[in-house]
DNA sequence: CTGAAAGCGCTTACAG
DNA sequence: CTGAAAGCGCTTACAG
């Protein structure tokens, strides 16, 4: 029985049929897996083969590849005979760039990274949406990494990106507050990529950062239901840090107009299988912290907009009455809450607003490596009350 | 006055302060621009100067540049001592590795494009989690684009993903049937890159494809109409080829209970500055179809997840009810449609079950080059219509 | 097990 | 305006 060496010389002499002819004549010696080994190289060598180079546009234009690269890249000049070559030959070729080559050169990659909880989240979608617009418009890809607030994934995402060398960074931090100082974090966003932080601050790190006034959103909500007549009043958010901010808003407000609120109308519980600020975590609490007609409070404020709607099927789901029963104010707007019976009353904030200055100033950060006012490294964005019909009147 | 010639070498030694110096000494003779392309310069190299290569790495572990590699990327093999040393080096040094000069070699990126209309529409953002999933587990990244229905956005990402060299692709292509024999188009899809069409086959292309079944679900949908005693139905969607073969589904269903459709019922207008599909156009075309009492349908069928909200919206604003003034059925379910009054029926398409067959496939095909079972390259997913409250029933 | 060297496909400083 | 050559940071076939 003979022996083989395939070896690399071989493979790159496929376009001569060689390895074609290999196969057939020891077809039953070799085994399978060497022969599927085979195959693939082919494959990729083919896959190869149709992808022409600078080189072969060079070639056949009949120039240097330096002078190629010029007419192509649009850099340095060139003669109007050589140009239109060129433009000839890769046209001939369906010559597209390789631009893994050019960003080894270039030391950019035109690509972004956008770390979030979930893009199927409407609030992140629509600014993973206008993000991505912005972007695009400047040459830019968006690389799009959901954590599930698990911060696990998200050091794991980080230091993909790295590789990648992306030119800049986007972060919804699911990094709770006790995590956020440890070394090597730290040393992750210390990197030299240009980083914005967004919708969250991440506590210890200081980055530039775009975020809603969420303390003053919820302490605003809390008034009014407290202006409404409600002194019982729960609210629903477990362990992301924009939470924490909300839950001191209404904490705050409940303190100033001189209301008590025991720990139990503050539901934080983490559910198996439920990521943190899902619908069906409020799905969850809302049933428990509604289930007891004696204990149950009046009004509540689920903290995020997915926590919303857990709230309101879970409402719907007990057969109990908005504002009657219970009233609600939801956090971010959404195009059907002024359709539901009663419309909802929300705090609303602007997706758009954080995605435009968050993108500009990455995009400052990456041209600039610096940002142009200092003063304002950190923006806080006001958000709106509005109000509509879940609140209910029980002051009259 | 002097003129200066700051070449590369110069920039180069930035290190040994030579630039500061320069800067400092002729601080009033330079102009602010060659001063910021000096701040740049020294920028950039200090960026460089952080990176760590392997050769770093090597030189600190006292071996080869090929033994590091080796130890690093986990191939080859080496002695316990090198190895300790090198992870030892890299640790000590923070060394990651350069995706991009690894991408160059292997010719992988480890970086898949979606091609997608919007990242804001509920239905594809759900396909974009559960895609990102299932590739994150595999070690890709995906890249996210929205071409608004716009074939050239659509064409101009294709090209940018191609340069990008991503090792695979999935489409929601927004070529319309016209379009989609053009000879450059074909080009573009032939190319190399494993490809996987999905929601929407192109017609003339022949790529593996997983659609939900729009003529079946649009003809269930409006048989349902039609059996609750609708004779006069309305469908409101425009420029996407998806919509073409629900309106085929549509009509099948009126023509076989013999009714007739008048055009005015077929609601396929575009409006300016409104994409294809997009909420204000259901809000726009509803306003119209019903806006004349006397001519007006007794059940519409927005042929989308957008289309449908915007008519709802409609609906609300002109102040009529669902089903006794106009019944609705919906395409695509969502979290609180049991929760309207009435609660609204709708064609429901499985995001989950797209997403995943497709990118198992695409995995696939990446691997293989192939997919193992030619005879289901289109793969067509049933509908299945979830019905509430909102079509009445006039036939008792 | 290990190192020297070639090469992936570009860009660019240098020298005509 | 143009070409030869170096180099970006890795991987890998080859030869010890």
């Amino acid at each position: 029985m003979k022996t083989f060496s395939i070896n690399y010389h071989l493979f790159k002499r496929e376009k001569e049929g060689i390895i074609n002819i290999f196969l057939k004549e020891n077809e039953n010696v070799l085994n399978s897996f060497s022969k599927r080994r085979i195959m693939f190289k082919k494959n990729m060598d083919n896959r190869n083969e149709k992808e022409n180079t600078i080189r072969d546009v060079a070639n056949l234009a009949g120039v240097s590849v330096a002078t190629a690269g010029r007419v192509l890249g649009g850099y340095g000049s060139a003669s109007s005979k050589s140009v239109s070559a060129v433009k000839d030959a890769a046209a001939k070729l369906n010559y597209i760039p390789n631009g893994i080559a050019q960003s080894m050169k270039k030391k950019n990659t035109k690509t972004i990274g956008l770390i979030i909880a979930n893009i199927s989240n409407p609030y992140f979608s629509s600014i993973a949406r206008l993000v991505e617009e912005v972007l695009a418009k400047e040459g830019y890809n968006l690389i799009i990494c959901n954590t599930d607030e698990d911060s696990e994934r998200e050091l794991s995402y980080l230091r993909t990106l790295y590789e990648k060398r992306v030119d800049g960074l986007m972060i919804a931090s699911a990094l709770k507050d006790s995590e956020s100082s440890e070394d090597e974090v730290l040393k992750m966003y210390k990197n030299s990529i240009p980083t914005i932080i967004i919708d969250r601050e991440i506590p210890g790190i200081d980055l530039p950062t775009v975020t809603s006034d969420n303390f003053r959103g919820a302490y605003e909500a809390t008034t009014h239901l407290i202006k409404m007549g409600h002194k019982k009043i729960g609210v629903i958010g477990s362990n992301i840090s924009t939470l924490f901010r909300r839950v001191d808003g209404y904490k705050q407000a409940m303190e100033e107009n001189f209301l008590t609120f025991d720990d139990y109308l503050i539901s934080n519980k983490t559910y198996d299988n439920v990521s943190p600020g899902d619908v069906n975590e409020g799905i969850f609490a809302t049933r428990e912290l509604l289930k007891d007609p004696e204990t149950r409070p009046t009004a509540i404020f689920p903290l995020n907009n997915l926590l919303t709607t857990g709230a309101l099927i879970a409402i719907d789901e007990m057969g109990l009455r908005i504002p009657e029963d219970v009233a609600i104010v939801g956090w971010d707007d959404f195009d059907l809450a002024p359709l539901l019976k009663p419309p909802i009353t929300v705090v609303k904030q602007s997706s758009y607003n954080i995605a435009n200055i968050a993108t500009n100033r990455l995009l400052e950060l990456i041209s600039n490596s610096s940002l142009s006012s200092e003063a304002d490294k950190k923006v806080t964005l006001s958000t709106e009350l509005v109000v509509r019909g879940s609140c209910g009147n029980k002051a009259n």
